[in-house]
DNA sequence: ACCAAGGTTTGACTTTTGTCGAGAGCCGTG
DNA sequence: CACGGCTCTCGACAAAAGTCAAACCTTGGT
């Protein structure tokens, strides 16, 4: 930095726009510089979290369809993207959602754990900037090779980057050959306090996987696709931070869960709020399991996953009475 | 309305533009209006607290000077506002930084305490807007008669309104003729109620005013000069939320205090957060006197008074040692 | 002392946005 | 059923904001 003009004038800038309501000529004038550099000056404000837009995201929580979801599924809250595509490209758009929602329940000192996948990946990647002051992000389960770019590690760092917050990785594999091993990492302290931590989380944000050959435990080769159809077989229903769970969303008895390490469940239900987002319209079973499992009290979905859930739902109560 | 497009098409034109990051034409298209209507709906939508654009205030507290006085009086927090204009109006500047601290200690489902006075309607007067839910405004303090136009129950209202927020106002005079007709309107249930309302809030919001003949009291014909001069000589140093307070921020005891109808100073002290703010320079003895009473946990002033506090606290420092 | 690299600043240009008055649809009322 | 009064809507113009390449410092290395 030339005499580091950043910060300082930076935040002046944004003030007198912002807050003061001037034009951009006039608080040029006002600070001696082009008005080029004003506008330059702005967008790096808005980058750097120092000035925050936000919109309400009441209109998807209002919705009656949500309300109803909420109801059957005894969530805390439910926001539906409406899939009748009012804009291009209708998949970000649960995604935009999410990133809203999940600033809207980010509150300054929180500690907030971040899991991985494509969809948390494109949270981050189009989240905006904020300044929360002593935010803590923190990953919560093991890293995966190499060859896939949604890596937990790079979740939790490009959250914790936009919120200007800290990010707490560890490194660690997801999966480990030899339950032996796994145990004996698991009680590294490194590892282990990272693991400890995450049941003080005070929120979290994570999808859920499926169990199908498209799976990313499959696509990162932490299991093969026979592998994951034998699991399958055996109740698998979904993938919640790296482990596979059964359709009551409990940790599936099984070989490969033994080997992985992540944050157990029960670490995540004592987190008060969960926000789960689910994209595909293709995860309606894992998103039941988790849902059955307590793993989400807050959650994001597309239209057309919100009305399964209350076919699901009623078809349910109907056979019950 | 026409057809009350309201709510529904400025929430939607509000998130293409602001979550999605669409230009106004584009949102035009989507949803099949002309751009100008866009440009309307964006401003009702900033307008209505559906989308929130805040500046972060902190600048002002990371400043060396804001710290010493955070230290020197023990307070959880102050905020200055550089009196070395680069603003056209000055005077507003500390208004404008005061909304923005406000806005930024409020949290939903909060109760707020909001006394009267030409600093507190003008903040409240240039305040954005903004949806926060569950949020209940409540009045400090018994209203005055009509010729003053920054009245207890204007700024009340004007806040709740800007926040989307429930007013609570309660209509008893701030003052009245003799001590047992406040003594029995005190005890009348609706104003009972509200008075002892006001410790649970969670921030409150008020300015400390002047014992000189400009006073609102006085202004408002609550005082006569004459009186308030009186007041003085008996030790009045400040008035807060209508009541006369001593130099060690107690309630002074003499008739006029009697005779008001106002939030006691132990519930004011019961709530999180006191902010206060002081616009004017003259004010150097009311908010010393306010500080010492343990009145004010937040701090908003120019950095001249900043610099006569500091002054203040080492002088006394240094006549202590 | 010179040069290259990196970042900042600027003026000129283009795109985007704000605004205004006119027109159009809707309602309650006489 | 025709009439103001009302708000919403639109097109066109004016204003403001965004962008870009070039000029310009500052810094650190050679």
């Amino acid at each position: 930095m030339a005499i580091r003009p950043a910060e300082q004038l930076i935040h002046k800038a944004a003030w007198l726009y912002y807050a003061h309501g001037l034009r951009q000529d006039e608080v040029a004038n006002q600070l001696k510089i082009s008005r080029a550099s004003v506008a330059m000056y702005l967008r790096k404000a808005r980058e750097t979290g120092i000035v925050n837009i936000s919109t309400s995201t009441q209109l998807f929580t209002d919705d009656v369809m949500a309300r109803k979801v909420e109801d059957a599924f005894k969530l805390d809250a439910v926001w539906i993207a409406p899939e009748n595509a009012y804009v291009a490209d209708p998949s970000t758009d649960i995604a935009v959602l999410a990133a809203s929602v999940f600033l809207e329940l980010v509150k300054k000192g929180d500690r907030i754990g971040v899991a991985w996948g494509r969809t948390v990946y494109t949270i981050a990647d189009i989240m905006s900037y904020a300044d929360l002051q002593d935010v803590t992000v923190v990953q919560l389960c093991g890293n995966l090779g190499a060859p896939y770019s949604y890596r937990p590690d790079q979740c939790t760092m490009e959250i914790a980057r936009r919120l200007n917050a800290k990010g707490l990785n560890f490194y660690a594999p997801l999966v480990l050959s030899t339950e032996a091993l796994a145990q004996g990492l698991r009680a590294e302290p490194v590892i282990r306090d990272q693991l400890a931590g995450v049941s003080d989380c005070d929120l979290a944000l994570y999808s859920v996987g499926a169990v199908d050959a498209d799976s990313h435990l499959v696509k990162c080769g932490a299991l093969t696709p026979a592998e994951m159809t034998a699991l399958r077989s055996q109740g698998a229903a979904g993938v919640i931070a790296g482990q596979v769970i059964d359709a009551n969303g409990e940790v599936l008895d099984c070989d490969y869960n033994r080997r992985v390490i992540s944050a157990e469940l029960a670490s995540l239900r004592a987190i008060e709020k969960r926000l789960m987002v689910v994209q595909e319209d293709t995860k309606f079973e894992p998103l039941l399991a988790a849902i059955a499992g307590g793993l989400c009290t807050h959650l994001v979905v597309g239209a057309h996953m919100a009305e399964r859930l209350l076919d699901h739902a009623g078809a349910a109560s109907k056979k019950a009475s």
